[in-house]
DNA sequence: CGTGAAATCGGAAGGTC
DNA sequence: GACCTTCCGATTTCACG
Protein backbone atom coordinates (compact mmCIF):
# COMPACT_ATOMS: atom_id res chain seq x y z
CA UNK A 1 0.00 0.00 0.00
CA UNK A 2 1.69 3.08 -1.48
CA UNK A 3 0.74 6.25 -2.96
CA UNK A 4 -0.21 5.10 -6.08
CA UNK A 5 -2.42 2.29 -4.65
CA UNK A 6 -4.31 5.06 -2.64
CA UNK A 7 -4.52 7.09 -5.61
CA UNK A 8 -6.25 4.45 -7.76
CA UNK A 9 -8.59 3.34 -4.98
CA UNK A 10 -10.06 6.65 -4.21
CA UNK A 11 -10.26 7.57 -7.55
CA UNK A 12 -12.17 4.41 -8.27
CA UNK A 13 -14.91 5.65 -5.73
CA UNK A 14 -14.64 9.18 -7.20
CA UNK A 15 -15.54 8.15 -10.59
CA UNK A 16 -17.82 5.90 -9.72
CA UNK A 17 -16.50 3.65 -12.30
CA UNK A 18 -14.45 0.45 -12.79
CA UNK A 19 -13.16 1.43 -15.82
CA UNK A 20 -9.34 1.31 -16.09
CA UNK A 21 -9.12 4.05 -18.44
CA UNK A 22 -11.37 6.43 -16.20
CA UNK A 23 -8.81 5.75 -13.32
CA UNK A 24 -5.58 5.81 -15.20
CA UNK A 25 -6.47 9.31 -17.12
CA UNK A 26 -7.34 10.58 -13.86
CA UNK A 27 -4.49 9.79 -11.99
CA UNK A 28 -1.84 9.83 -14.97
CA UNK A 29 -0.62 6.21 -13.98
CA UNK A 30 -0.35 3.80 -17.34
CA UNK A 31 -3.61 2.11 -17.91
CA UNK A 32 -1.33 -1.67 -17.02
CA UNK A 33 -0.29 0.04 -14.23
CA UNK A 34 -3.37 0.70 -12.98
CA UNK A 35 -4.51 -3.01 -14.09
CA UNK A 36 -1.52 -4.44 -12.21
CA UNK A 37 -2.01 -2.36 -8.87
CA UNK A 38 -5.66 -3.28 -8.82
CA UNK A 39 -4.95 -7.21 -9.47
CA UNK A 40 -2.39 -7.19 -6.43
CA UNK A 41 -4.66 -5.27 -4.01
CA UNK A 42 -7.19 -7.92 -5.22
CA UNK A 43 -4.49 -10.59 -4.03
CA UNK A 44 -3.99 -8.70 -0.98
CA UNK A 45 -7.86 -8.56 0.15
CA UNK A 46 -8.14 -4.75 -0.12
CA UNK A 47 -10.40 -5.41 -3.27
CA UNK A 48 -13.06 -7.50 -3.05
CA UNK A 49 -15.20 -7.84 -5.99
CA UNK A 50 -15.85 -7.22 -9.79
CA UNK A 51 -17.37 -3.93 -8.41
CA UNK A 52 -13.72 -3.06 -7.02
CA UNK A 53 -15.13 -2.30 -3.42
CA UNK A 54 -13.10 -2.27 -0.57
CA UNK A 55 -12.42 -4.05 2.52
CA UNK A 56 -11.85 -0.92 4.90
CA UNK A 57 -10.75 -3.44 7.36
CA UNK A 58 -7.79 -4.29 5.61
CA UNK A 59 -6.94 -1.21 3.89
CA UNK A 60 -6.49 -0.05 8.10
CA UNK A 61 -10.10 1.90 8.44
CA UNK A 62 -10.64 -0.65 10.72
CA UNK A 63 -12.66 0.74 13.82
CA UNK A 64 -16.05 2.16 13.44
CA UNK A 65 -17.71 4.64 15.91
CA UNK A 66 -21.33 5.79 16.46
CA UNK A 67 -21.50 9.57 17.19
CA UNK A 68 -25.34 11.17 18.73
CA UNK A 69 -25.31 14.41 18.10
CA UNK A 70 -27.04 17.60 20.27
CA UNK A 71 -27.39 21.01 18.71
CA UNK A 72 -28.26 24.66 20.36
CA UNK A 73 -30.92 25.38 18.20
CA UNK A 74 -32.81 22.66 16.30
CA UNK A 75 -33.69 25.48 13.87
CA UNK A 76 -30.50 25.25 12.33
CA UNK A 77 -29.88 21.38 11.78
CA UNK A 78 -30.01 22.22 8.25
CA UNK A 79 -26.90 24.60 8.96
CA UNK A 80 -25.25 22.28 11.16
CA UNK A 81 -26.08 18.76 8.51
CA UNK A 82 -23.50 19.83 6.15
CA UNK A 83 -21.14 20.83 8.33
CA UNK A 84 -21.02 17.51 9.91
CA UNK A 85 -20.73 15.96 6.82
CA UNK A 86 -17.78 17.56 5.86
CA UNK A 87 -15.59 16.15 9.30
CA UNK A 88 -13.20 13.85 7.88
CA UNK A 89 -13.85 10.48 8.07
CA UNK A 90 -17.45 10.53 9.11
CA UNK A 91 -19.77 8.39 6.21
CA UNK A 92 -23.01 8.82 7.38
CA UNK A 93 -24.97 11.80 8.90
CA UNK A 94 -28.64 10.79 9.52
CA UNK A 95 -30.93 13.51 10.84
CA UNK A 96 -33.22 11.94 13.73
CA UNK A 97 -36.66 12.43 15.19
CA UNK A 98 -36.85 12.30 18.84
CA UNK A 99 -34.13 13.64 21.71
CA UNK A 100 -31.21 13.50 19.55
CA UNK A 101 -30.67 16.05 16.31
CA UNK A 102 -27.84 14.23 14.25
CA UNK A 103 -26.71 10.95 14.30
CA UNK A 104 -23.24 10.14 12.47
CA UNK A 105 -21.52 7.21 11.27
CA UNK A 106 -17.36 7.48 11.49
CA UNK A 107 -14.39 4.84 9.72
CA UNK A 108 -11.56 5.57 11.35
CA UNK A 109 -7.81 4.69 11.17
CA UNK A 110 -6.41 4.73 14.86
CA UNK A 111 -7.21 5.59 18.05
CA UNK A 112 -5.70 9.34 17.78
CA UNK A 113 -8.22 10.02 15.07
CA UNK A 114 -10.77 9.02 16.95
CA UNK A 115 -9.76 11.74 19.46
CA UNK A 116 -9.38 14.41 16.38
CA UNK A 117 -13.14 12.99 15.06
CA UNK A 118 -14.25 13.85 18.84
CA UNK A 119 -13.12 17.44 18.86
CA UNK A 120 -13.59 18.38 15.29
CA UNK A 121 -17.45 17.59 16.67
CA UNK A 122 -17.27 19.62 19.47
CA UNK A 123 -15.67 22.64 17.48
CA UNK A 124 -18.65 23.10 15.37
CA UNK A 125 -20.91 26.34 16.82
CA UNK A 126 -24.44 24.86 16.85
CA UNK A 127 -23.27 21.37 18.33
CA UNK A 128 -23.83 21.55 22.27
CA UNK A 129 -23.02 18.17 23.25
CA UNK A 130 -22.08 14.51 21.97
CA UNK A 131 -21.84 11.00 22.56
CA UNK A 132 -19.92 8.61 21.28
CA UNK A 133 -20.18 4.89 20.73
CA UNK A 134 -17.41 2.34 19.95
CA UNK A 135 -18.27 -0.26 17.76
CA UNK A 136 -17.20 -3.74 19.22
CA UNK A 137 -17.96 -5.40 15.83
CA UNK A 138 -19.76 -5.51 13.12
CA UNK A 139 -22.52 -8.42 13.13
CA UNK A 140 -23.75 -6.70 9.56
CA UNK A 141 -22.50 -4.32 7.53
CA UNK A 142 -23.84 -4.73 3.90
CA UNK A 143 -23.72 -2.91 1.29
CA UNK A 144 -26.08 -4.35 -0.42
CA UNK A 145 -29.33 -3.70 0.93
CA UNK A 146 -31.18 -6.28 -1.28
CA UNK A 147 -29.47 -9.21 -0.34
CA UNK A 148 -31.18 -8.55 2.77
CA UNK A 149 -34.78 -9.46 1.03
CA UNK A 150 -36.29 -11.63 -0.18
CA UNK A 151 -36.86 -11.89 -4.23
CA UNK A 152 -40.61 -12.56 -3.21
CA UNK A 153 -40.83 -9.60 -0.88
CA UNK A 154 -39.35 -6.80 -2.98
CA UNK A 155 -42.01 -7.74 -5.82
CA UNK A 156 -44.59 -7.54 -3.49
CA UNK A 157 -43.54 -3.88 -2.13
CA UNK A 158 -42.28 -2.52 -5.28
CA UNK A 159 -43.53 -3.81 -8.80
CA UNK A 160 -45.92 -2.12 -10.19
CA UNK B 1 -40.18 -1.74 -12.28
CA UNK B 2 -41.44 -5.38 -11.96
CA UNK B 3 -40.25 -8.67 -11.28
CA UNK B 4 -37.79 -8.99 -14.18
CA UNK B 5 -36.22 -5.66 -13.27
CA UNK B 6 -36.00 -6.70 -9.23
CA UNK B 7 -34.25 -9.84 -10.45
CA UNK B 8 -31.89 -8.36 -12.48
CA UNK B 9 -30.80 -5.70 -9.51
CA UNK B 10 -30.70 -8.48 -7.24
CA UNK B 11 -28.77 -10.25 -8.52
CA UNK B 12 -26.00 -7.31 -9.51
CA UNK B 13 -25.52 -6.98 -6.02
CA UNK B 14 -25.85 -10.69 -5.52
CA UNK B 15 -22.77 -11.61 -7.83
CA UNK B 16 -21.28 -8.57 -6.66
CA UNK B 17 -20.08 -8.13 -10.10
CA UNK B 18 -21.08 -5.37 -13.12
CA UNK B 19 -21.28 -7.85 -15.26
CA UNK B 20 -24.03 -8.69 -18.18
CA UNK B 21 -23.26 -12.18 -19.30
CA UNK B 22 -22.89 -13.64 -15.17
CA UNK B 23 -26.77 -11.84 -14.68
CA UNK B 24 -28.13 -13.26 -17.71
CA UNK B 25 -26.76 -16.46 -16.54
CA UNK B 26 -27.88 -16.10 -12.74
CA UNK B 27 -31.61 -14.90 -13.96
CA UNK B 28 -32.11 -17.11 -17.17
CA UNK B 29 -32.73 -13.24 -18.68
CA UNK B 30 -31.16 -12.59 -22.05
CA UNK B 31 -27.91 -10.98 -21.88
CA UNK B 32 -29.55 -8.30 -24.54
CA UNK B 33 -32.84 -8.06 -22.33
CA UNK B 34 -30.68 -7.36 -19.40
CA UNK B 35 -28.43 -4.60 -21.30
CA UNK B 36 -31.79 -2.88 -22.33
CA UNK B 37 -33.23 -3.31 -19.11
CA UNK B 38 -30.58 -1.53 -17.16
CA UNK B 39 -30.49 1.04 -19.57
CA UNK B 40 -34.08 2.16 -18.73
CA UNK B 41 -33.44 1.60 -14.95
CA UNK B 42 -30.16 3.81 -15.25
CA UNK B 43 -32.87 6.47 -17.12
CA UNK B 44 -35.49 6.33 -14.34
CA UNK B 45 -31.99 7.00 -12.06
CA UNK B 46 -32.63 3.55 -10.33
CA UNK B 47 -28.93 2.80 -11.25
CA UNK B 48 -26.49 5.96 -10.81
CA UNK B 49 -23.26 4.78 -12.12
CA UNK B 50 -20.73 2.40 -13.54
CA UNK B 51 -20.58 0.41 -10.84
CA UNK B 52 -24.15 -0.06 -11.07
CA UNK B 53 -24.96 1.23 -8.00
CA UNK B 54 -29.03 1.39 -6.61
CA UNK B 55 -30.58 4.25 -5.63
CA UNK B 56 -32.43 3.28 -2.83
CA UNK B 57 -35.13 6.29 -2.68
CA UNK B 58 -35.95 5.26 -6.35
CA UNK B 59 -36.85 2.02 -5.54
CA UNK B 60 -38.31 2.52 -2.97
CA UNK B 61 -36.98 1.81 -0.26
CA UNK B 62 -37.27 5.49 0.97
CA UNK B 63 -37.84 4.77 4.69
CA UNK B 64 -34.48 4.80 7.12
CA UNK B 65 -34.93 3.26 10.62
CA UNK B 66 -32.26 3.05 13.77
CA UNK B 67 -33.27 0.29 16.18
CA UNK B 68 -31.35 0.77 19.72
CA UNK B 69 -31.59 -3.32 20.74
CA UNK B 70 -31.21 -4.01 24.59
CA UNK B 71 -30.54 -7.51 25.44
CA UNK B 72 -31.16 -10.08 28.28
CA UNK B 73 -27.81 -11.71 28.51
CA UNK B 74 -25.15 -9.64 27.80
CA UNK B 75 -23.19 -12.96 27.13
CA UNK B 76 -25.37 -14.24 24.44
CA UNK B 77 -24.58 -11.05 22.16
CA UNK B 78 -22.98 -13.59 19.55
CA UNK B 79 -25.83 -15.64 19.38
CA UNK B 80 -28.09 -12.93 19.10
CA UNK B 81 -26.27 -10.52 16.23
CA UNK B 82 -26.75 -13.04 13.98
CA UNK B 83 -30.31 -13.48 14.48
CA UNK B 84 -30.58 -9.80 13.91
CA UNK B 85 -29.09 -9.37 10.87
CA UNK B 86 -31.58 -12.02 9.46
CA UNK B 87 -34.26 -9.62 10.10
CA UNK B 88 -35.87 -8.44 6.48
CA UNK B 89 -34.75 -4.85 5.92
CA UNK B 90 -31.86 -4.52 8.41
CA UNK B 91 -29.03 -3.80 6.58
CA UNK B 92 -26.63 -3.07 9.46
CA UNK B 93 -25.78 -4.26 12.65
CA UNK B 94 -23.44 -3.52 15.19
CA UNK B 95 -22.47 -4.78 18.16
CA UNK B 96 -21.40 -2.02 20.64
CA UNK B 97 -19.67 -0.33 24.19
CA UNK B 98 -22.08 1.40 26.18
CA UNK B 99 -25.13 1.13 27.15
CA UNK B 100 -27.04 -0.24 24.24
CA UNK B 101 -25.83 -3.82 22.65
CA UNK B 102 -26.66 -3.57 19.38
CA UNK B 103 -27.31 -0.70 16.76
CA UNK B 104 -29.19 -1.89 13.83
CA UNK B 105 -30.01 0.33 10.45
CA UNK B 106 -32.79 -0.46 8.13
CA UNK B 107 -33.68 0.59 4.81
CA UNK B 108 -37.59 0.14 4.75
CA UNK B 109 -40.64 0.79 1.53
CA UNK B 110 -43.56 1.45 4.01
CA UNK B 111 -45.05 2.85 7.50
CA UNK B 112 -46.58 -0.60 7.83
CA UNK B 113 -42.95 -2.42 6.82
CA UNK B 114 -41.47 -0.55 10.04
CA UNK B 115 -44.33 -2.15 12.35
CA UNK B 116 -43.55 -5.53 10.83
CA UNK B 117 -40.16 -4.37 11.73
CA UNK B 118 -39.98 -3.51 15.30
CA UNK B 119 -42.44 -6.41 16.39
CA UNK B 120 -39.45 -9.00 14.44
CA UNK B 121 -37.19 -7.58 16.78
CA UNK B 122 -39.11 -7.73 19.79
CA UNK B 123 -40.20 -11.48 18.95
CA UNK B 124 -36.59 -12.68 19.27
CA UNK B 125 -36.00 -14.07 22.56
CA UNK B 126 -32.59 -12.23 24.08
CA UNK B 127 -34.24 -8.56 23.09
CA UNK B 128 -35.90 -7.56 26.48
CA UNK B 129 -36.34 -3.64 24.68
CA UNK B 130 -36.04 -1.75 21.49
CA UNK B 131 -35.62 2.12 20.82
CA UNK B 132 -36.70 3.24 17.45
CA UNK B 133 -35.54 6.14 15.54
CA UNK B 134 -37.10 7.39 12.66
CA UNK B 135 -34.35 9.08 10.27
CA UNK B 136 -35.74 12.36 8.58
CA UNK B 137 -33.42 12.96 6.05
CA UNK B 138 -29.85 11.76 5.54
CA UNK B 139 -27.49 14.75 5.48
CA UNK B 140 -24.46 12.43 4.12
CA UNK B 141 -24.88 8.82 3.05
CA UNK B 142 -21.89 8.05 1.43
CA UNK B 143 -20.51 4.30 -0.07
CA UNK B 144 -17.51 5.31 -1.03
CA UNK B 145 -15.61 5.73 2.76
CA UNK B 146 -12.49 7.16 0.95
CA UNK B 147 -14.29 10.57 -0.02
CA UNK B 148 -14.40 11.35 2.99
CA UNK B 149 -10.75 11.89 3.50
CA UNK B 150 -8.21 13.72 1.69
CA UNK B 151 -5.85 12.33 -0.85
CA UNK B 152 -2.86 13.20 2.15
CA UNK B 153 -4.51 12.27 5.27
CA UNK B 154 -4.85 8.09 3.73
CA UNK B 155 -1.38 8.24 2.37
CA UNK B 156 -0.46 9.50 5.80
CA UNK B 157 -2.38 6.91 8.19
CA UNK B 158 -2.23 4.31 5.68
CA UNK B 159 1.04 4.08 3.57
CA UNK B 160 3.58 2.14 4.46
C1' DC C 1 8.29 -4.10 -10.68
C1' DG C 2 6.59 -0.80 -14.20
C1' DT C 3 5.40 -0.08 -18.88
C1' DG C 4 4.06 -0.18 -24.12
C1' DA C 5 2.17 -3.07 -27.79
C1' DA C 6 -0.31 -7.01 -29.35
C1' DA C 7 -4.12 -10.35 -28.56
C1' DT C 8 -8.34 -11.54 -26.54
C1' DC C 9 -12.61 -10.97 -24.55
C1' DG C 10 -16.92 -8.79 -23.42
C1' DG C 11 -20.40 -5.26 -24.08
C1' DA C 12 -22.98 -2.11 -27.34
C1' DA C 13 -25.82 -1.21 -31.39
C1' DG C 14 -29.11 -2.47 -35.07
C1' DG C 15 -32.17 -5.47 -37.25
C1' DT C 16 -35.73 -9.19 -36.78
C1' DC C 17 -39.43 -11.82 -34.58
C1' DG D 1 -40.59 -5.71 -25.62
C1' DA D 2 -37.45 -9.79 -26.33
C1' DC D 3 -33.74 -11.78 -28.72
C1' DC D 4 -29.76 -12.81 -32.08
C1' DT D 5 -25.59 -11.40 -34.53
C1' DT D 6 -22.16 -8.34 -35.95
C1' DC D 7 -18.90 -5.10 -34.66
C1' DC D 8 -16.00 -2.32 -31.93
C1' DG D 9 -13.76 -0.95 -27.78
C1' DA D 10 -11.86 -2.28 -23.41
C1' DT D 11 -9.35 -5.38 -20.72
C1' DT D 12 -5.91 -8.51 -20.23
C1' DT D 13 -1.68 -10.68 -21.28
C1' DC D 14 3.09 -10.80 -22.69
C1' DA D 15 7.67 -9.42 -23.44
C1' DC D 16 10.96 -6.05 -22.51
C1' DG D 17 13.26 -2.09 -19.91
Amino acid sequence: MDEKDIQILKSIEELETTSTDAVSEATGIPISTVHYRLNNLREAGVITNDRLDIDLDELGLDITVLVEVFTKNEQNHRKSGPKIADIEGVTKVFFTMGETDFMALARLPSSESVERLISDFEALEDVSRTNSTFVISRELDSHYPLQQYTAETLVEELAE
